[in-house]
DNA sequence: ATGAAAGCGCTAACAC
DNA sequence: GTGTTAGCGCTTTCAT
């Protein structure tokens, strides 16, 4: 182990300067001479000095920390936030904290509860917690969400609208007149979207949609989702995410089904792995390592400003046609 | 916001006592009288009191942290090494911070620098750094390695040696006399020992190996690798990776070359996609969630005892079977 | 068993 | 432009 490490007062004999000097060397440079400064920042390199980020942050009162808290470090539909909000962190000089909240509302305050004093500010995607419950944790951190809009707080959503819309006309222009929406977890805020989207768009279209699930936003959520299709006849589904659409075409392809002959699949999220499942997925893609990076700079433009509100942010979606979706087949 | 939170002062201040006796109550429970720390405690529920911990880290140097670094969070193969980290955090009551090293040891090196005081110590999957420069990090704050052996250092590393083996063997059986080892980064510590078992095993077994490579073990460096081993007229190939692995196959499939039927091939990781890619891939796995959180435990016990060494852990592998290998054809 | 008081390393007024 | 000096909130001797 190395000796006691340098601190401020020992750069300071070094430099034979005051403490101060060198604390405004490294955090206000211009209010200290030219050739002060380089003086002290020479001896702070010799020493290997390095700033003790808990003496910076019990003054400040900032630790130069944010939280992440994603419902599944492991799912990789978050991979994308996590490192759009390592980048955005990195690039505010931010160290960034990640909270797996294991798909718990109550996990998820417990660890806002247990970091809030540890951190500047938390971005959590797709929160499991009230409105009421965010915007009291609010008070006290500021928070910035991600595919979850509540009023009064900074958020970073997906454009569901169009993104509907474009699923919508993509099966009608291939001659679906309806198709089954296989929904995700209850409490889903995303999911919710997407269906109040997919319901609106196909009244647009004069389709007709029906709702099956909710199923377990897993592979293996889909036998289950898959068998219910086949029972209800239909010619298209759009599923919850792409992993339930992966086990669902797993399901299809051992029951004989083909797709899209018989069946076209959709799926949300774009994951990795849709590209290369057989057949590839067609899927609507979010960009969610803008995502990530955009509440990271939502929460550090609201942080300095102490302020709780924060506007809403509408991430754009795209269709990724694949091979998953075609033409109905008259019979 | 809220106002001023409470201290330690606000309830030594509400309970009548001192600082000391309210800071002991906390730490150490034994040491106060129990109508005494009764009382505290209550009134520092009511008040809300929750410890700053910048404070208790600038006191006693301990941050309760630790810091995980990884080459490209977005990669599946770390998703698992990610949650078993956080689990073992968790667990130890550690707060987990994540960094993406951007497959740079540059970045690498920034980000121990960064973060060493940070934090009490120092997770590393499939480190970029030299031994000396890790041994030097390591005499500062402790370190533990996945998937990289470093004299002189806790480190958990995968078996390859029965792992290949089993590999091995399973094209053996399958009546395969050689087989091409199609390789991944040439700064790849596992890679590295990937091969070495890999041509360990087959001198065993009589089979011939030869080395093609290095590719990108992305699914883009697939095709390259595809089409050498096409030129090479192997009967099976081994890849560095499984995600290689799959951009192999999607590039033989391309090309009319069927798999397992005139190729064989095998991956290693499996990754999150390896179950449902076309065909199914065989691939060797390694418990990716065990070796994040072993190597927080390992951390764990030896930052108490300063100890800059640590014994190295050898978790299993296993080959998992599916559809991507198969008999020779005679032809 | 409890209190008083000295810092931990740094920042921020406030002087000069 | 630079030095002096109070703390930030907590832990930890050392008394009592």
């Amino acid at each position: 182990m190395a000796d006691r490490r340098p601190t401020l007062a020992d750069v300071a004999h070094a430099a034979g300067v005051a403490t101060s000097t060198v604390s405004r060397a490294f955090s206000r440079p211009q209010r200290v001479n030219h050739r002060t400064r380089e003086r002290v920042l020479a001896e702070a390199e010799r020493l290997g000095y390095v700033p003790n980020p808990a003496a910076q942050a019990l003054e400040s009162g900032r630790t130069r920390t944010i939280a992440l808290l994603v419902p599944d470090i492991t799912n990789p539909y978050f991979s994308g936030v996590i490192k759009g909000a390592e980048r955005g962190a990195a690039n505010a000089g931010l160290t960034l904290v990640l909270g797996d909240t294991a798909e718990s509302s109550a996990a998820e305050a417990q660890l806002v509860r247990r970091l809030e004093r540890a951190v500047d500010g938390f971005v959590i995607a797709a929160s499991r917690l009230t409105d009421d419950e965010l915007r009291t944790a609010a008070t006290r951190t500021p928070i910035t969400l991600v595919n979850r809009a509540t009023a009064g707080m900074g958020c970073v959503v997906a454009d569901y609208d169009s993104g509907t819309h474009q699923i919508v006309d993509h099966l009608a222009s291939y001659g679906h007149r309806s198709f089954v929406f296989v929904g995700g977890p209850a409490e889903s805020w995303s999911g919710a979207r997407r269906w109040q989207g997919l319901q609106a768009a196909a009244a647009e279209r004069g389709m007709e949609v029906r709702r099956s699930g909710p199923y377990l936003p897993t592979l293996s959520g889909g036998p289950a989702a898959a068998d219910a299709v086949l029972a209800s006849g239909a010619t298209a589904v759009v599923c919850h995410n792409d992993i339930l659409a992966i086990g669902l075409m797993r399901r299809l392809a051992e029951r004989g089904v083909s797709v899209p002959g018989e069946i076209s699949v959709v799926g949300f999220d774009d994951v990795f792995g849709a590209d290369f499942c057989h057949p590839t997925l067609t899927t609507l893609a979010e960009r969610t390592e803008d995502a990530g990076r955009r509440a990271v700079e939502l929460l550090v433009t609201q942080v300095p400003l102490r302020q709780a509100g924060g506007p809403t942010r509408v991430l754009p979606t795209q269709l990724v046609v694949r091979g998953s979706t075609g033409p109905v087949t008259s019979m």
